[in-house]
DNA sequence: CCTTCCAACCGTGTTTTCACCCTTTTTTAA
DNA sequence: TTAAAAAAGGGTGAAAACACGGTTGGAAGG
């Protein structure tokens, strides 16, 4: 009987699965709020097998906190939960550790096919989950370029980024991060060559997709 | 014992809550994927009190569906379940007949609470309700516009809304639409009049913000 | 019948955004 | 410790976005 952390930052749908996946037959060890509290909450002598983690929650989101136990639990496996099936996601989930990765909007028949497959062959990829690391291949090919969708920004990028989902123009973006406006020129070029984009409203577009502003 | 419809698109929230809302002492009649599952599911000779609606859905949202419902079954009683708290949003819902709103992120007690109150008084407007209403009357009284927050767009700015959170220009979109730039540029001035906009990043935010377009 | 309203369209001018090519300083890594 | 990379700042010009003030033609209502 597989034991399993909830973490999601939706008190009724982790309520809800949590009953869900007991009456499936498994324990729910405990639930989390967001990844800061599941660290808290962590017993190191009473270890989940399993851990349901939401990627979008506040304090400390999906992908932190599944690296942090690729690092420090890596026994434990991760299935990730969430609302979108867009490719970076899904890849960089996967890049941080995760076995699997299903939506919310799937069925409870997935959600356990998905539970007995980590117990017992320690992953899950689904159909959705091998399309998109097909295609995400196959782009690789194209531009030769492989970390492409998994890019990493920094933290005045991202900064930049969050601002960029407002009225603010890039002159007024410059004022409230303390640099001139040819420094947020440089950012904003660097994002458009980095995300293959061309315009604000497409890094206003990522930046939602992949959650680096809450909407 | 008050009889339960769930309406989502998101099936592992919706039978966890299903388990949540029976716990909890209700009867749960039946669930649907969207509004339109919802209408052919739904028996005449067996209607239920609540029905648990999910604004955001494929098919047939919860506006509409909760439109249809105030006008063939007002006696059915909406509350309103969104992961978002978004001013417009709870006042477009209320406006088309829900009785209530939470946020996917309450607890079951709340949940709980608000069965409670449309079961007994009718209606469950809670802390956050009631503030975005205060909000929202004090805007109107700012601008002496008390329709501001519900303006109705037309299918002609609705479908421009939906094609400027792309990276297209507006000429292009122009070309898309069949219609001349100018002609863009009225959609968009008028949009940026009617929603108190007044960049293009302005429009997307809305449009992702009331599920215009989806990310 | 006339007026009002609205959608579509047009012109002009300003501001913002984007592309391209550049230097200096600091940090990182071989 | 020296080479490379990243971060910050810069200039110019073209394209796109925005502001404002118009015109036309058809539908709705007094």
């Amino acid at each position: 009987m597989p034991s399993i952390v909830l973490v999601d930052d939706h008190s009724l749908l982790r309520n809800g699965l949590s009953s869900l996946v007991e009456s499936q037959g498994n324990t729910v060890l405990f639930e989390a709020d967001n990844g800061k509290e599941f660290l808290e909450k962590l017993d190191k002598n009473n270890l989940p097998d399993i851990v349901l983690m939401d990627i979008n929650m506040p304090e400390m989101d999906g992908f932190q906190t599944t690296q942090w136990l690729k690092t420090n639990h890596p026994e434990i496996k991760v299935l990730a939960l969430s609302m979108y099936d867009n490719e970076t996601s899904i890849i960089r989930m996967l890049k941080c550790g995760a076995r699997g990765y299903i939506l919310k909007d799937s069925e409870p028949a997935e959600l356990k096919a998905a539970i007995d497959a980590l117990v017992n062959q320690g992953f899950y990829y689904s159909d959705l989950v091998s399309g998109k690391l097909m295609h995400a291949i196959n782009k690789m090919d194209d531009d030769g370029d492989g970390l492409k969708t998994l890019v990493p920004l920094s933290d005045r990028e991202t900064d930049f980024l969050k601002h960029s989902c407002s009225e603010l123009t890039y002159k007024e973006i410059a004022d409230k991060m303390f640099v001139s406006p040819r420094t947020i020129d440089g950012y904003r070029d660097a994002l458009f060559e980095k995300l293959h984009l061309k315009t604000r409203v497409g890094l206003v577009m990522y930046a939602i997709k992949n959650g680096i502003v809450n909407v």
